[in-house]
DNA sequence: CTGTATCCTATATGATACTG
DNA sequence: CAGTATCATATAGGATACAG
């Protein structure tokens, strides 16, 4: 059938240009940190919910808590995720109620840090665009 | 009315956990790279497609084949956003057909050098995340 | 050429209920 | 405790048509 011309042309499309943009591993891994929930939970493995201590294991509860408003879907979802990619270790043992803990692996120690290298230009850089950001919304009083 | 619960409930814990995590600017660093075309619409002023140039000013019909199936409307709000957000400039020159050309600050070529590290951590390690992704594919055949 | 406005759908994500 | 399954919905994002 020929009925899902926009769907399928889309599809088409995004195989063209996915191609074209290969050559960017940046896009691949922005695919991955782009979810939600990803990098927060990256950085609570990495360095707790403070984003300053050192990398340790977790168990869900304790992602969930620290995660806040992280729904348990979301949260499966997202250890499922990078368990499958390698980025972290998934731990079950077998106590009255089950225990499970998640805990970085070499490889997601490693990307934690380029994410830390993200952070940095964070602090330096986000007063001035927030700054930026506000006196743009002033200098259209018009609006 | 309280006939929202849930948007109402939603946007409530939201300001909590955002709170609770405003510790780390990744958080709203994140917020902003993570809308898909904004880190491949820096990567094209910061280096170019092949994501290994020098910075340049770009025009939109430009940047529009660069970020191949990006639509307008897609286009048009990561410009404005980024131009609100000071990472870019726009000019606009009065030519027949309008000319207007992007081009980074010294704000977006900073954040551009940031995500390139993070990109040199894709290129060093994504071969071993899509390895570990095929494998656990591979791996569960009863699916 | 460079947008803006509108509509429409896919997707992401949350709420809820149930299970080992 | 740590999920799984299902349903509901908000939102992102694309298609299309129109405009300066």
């Amino acid at each position: 059938m020929t009925t899902q011309t926009a769907a399928d042309a889309r599809r088409d499309t995004a195989a063209e240009y996915n191609a074209f943009l290969a050559n960017c591993p940046s896009r691949q891994l922005l695919d991955r940190i782009s979810d939600k929930w990803v990098a927060l939970t990256l950085s609570a493995l990495g360095s707790g919910p403070d984003c300053d201590g050192d990398p340790r294991p977790l168990r869900f509860s304790e992602l969930r808590r620290i995660l806040a408003g992280v729904s348990q879907k979301m949260l499966t979802q997202t250890l499922r995720n990078l368990e499958a990619d390698g980025l972290l270790t998934r731990t079950v043992t077998a106590t009255v109620p089950v225990t499970v803990t998640y805990e970085l692996t070499d490889l997601g120690v490693s990307l934690h840090g380029a994410i830390r290298a993200l952070k940095g230009w964070a602090e330096q850089h986000m007063d001035e665009v927030f700054s930026n950001r506000t006196s743009q919304a002033v200098a259209c009083p018009a609006g």
